[in-house]
DNA sequence: CGGCAATGTTTACAAATGTAGTCGGTATGA
DNA sequence: TCATACCGACTACATTTGTAAACATTGCCG
C-alpha cells in the first residue's frame, strides 16, 4: 500500500496560487510575462512575482530551464494533481473523508444549480453504467 | 443582490480550526476542557489552546460567556456556514465556481469510492424527483 | 488567614507569508 | 568599448501563524 497523502512539494500559499495558474495557463513564461499575466489583478510589482517564483522553485512545484541569458518557469507540478490534492484535503478535513458528504452540503445549501445537478447525473451514469 | 463573499469573522487558520471542532461537537466549555478534547492529538500544552481561543475570540469566531470567574467559550458561527464558506472557496478556487467540475474530478480521480457513488446518486433521486 | 491552584491576559519568539528593494553580472545599442 | 537596461539572486521587513511561557487575579483548602 502506498502512503495515502505524500504532498511531494510544499503547501502552496494563496499568492503563489496565482502565479501557477498563469503557467499552467500557458508553461515556459519567464518572470516578466508571468507579471504581465497576474501583476495587474492582484496589484503586485515585478519584484514580487520574482520572489514567488523563486519560492515555488525552492517547493518544487515548477521548474526553471535556462534560455539565453533569462529563464522560463514551467510548473513540475500537474494542475489536475494539485487541484485533486486540496479536493481531498478539504474533504478529509470539513468531511471526515466522504466526498459523498461534500456533495451533500453543497446541494443541501443551493450551491448547486439544475445545471449542476444534471452535469453530475450524466457524470453518474458514465461512471456506473 | 446580495454581496457574495463577506466571510463576516476573518480566516480561521489550521490550528485554529481544531479548537473549533471541538466546540461544535460540545459547545460552552473552558480552555481546559477544550485542551483535554484536543491537546493529546495535537499535541499542545494548555497555553497554545488558551492563545487560540484568545485569536478565535479576536476574530469573531467564538464567544466567551462569564461562568463564575472562568469562561465557556462557544462558537459564534456554526459549523455549517463555515464548511459551506470554505467549500464554496475550494469550488470558486480551483472550478471556477461550477461544482459539478469538483465532483467531475473527484470521479476522475478515484476519490469517489462505489458508495461514494451511491450515496450521490440516492441523493439526487430526492433533490430531483 | 495565607498560600496554592486554576484562569484569563500579556508577552515571546521562530517560521511562513505577502510584498518589495537592492546588488551584481551581462547582452546590447550607441 | 562603454553605459545601460534587464534579469536572476540576495536581502528586507511587516504580518500572520504555531507554539508557548510569564504574569496577574482570585476563589478555595488547610
Amino acid at each position: 500500500m502506498n502512503t495515502p497523502e505524500e504532498p511531494l512539494h510544499e503547501r502552496i500559499t494563496d499568492a503563489e496560487y496565482a502565479v501557477m495558474e498563469a503557467l499552467w495557463e500557458r508553461p515556459r513564461q519567464t518572470a516578466t510575462e508571468v507579471c504581465e499575466a497576474v501583476c495587474e489583478a492582484r496589484g503586485w510589482g515585478l519584484a514580487t512575482v520574482k520572489t514567488l517564483l523563486a519560492r515555488l522553485v525552492q517547493k518544487g512545484a515548477i521548474a526553471s530551464a535556462p534560455d539565453g541569458r533569462r529563464y522560463l518557469y514551467t510548473p513540475v507540478i500537474a494542475r489536475d494533481a494539485y487541484v485533486g490534492g486540496e479536493s481531498r484535503r478539504l474533504v478529509d478535513r470539513l468531511f471526515g473523508g466522504r466526498a459523498a458528504s461534500l456533495v451533500a452540503h453543497l446541494a443541501e445549501t443551493e450551491a448547486l444549480t439544475e445545471d449542476d445537478l444534471a452535469a453530475i447525473e450524466t457524470l453518474l451514469k458514465e461512471l456506473r453504467p
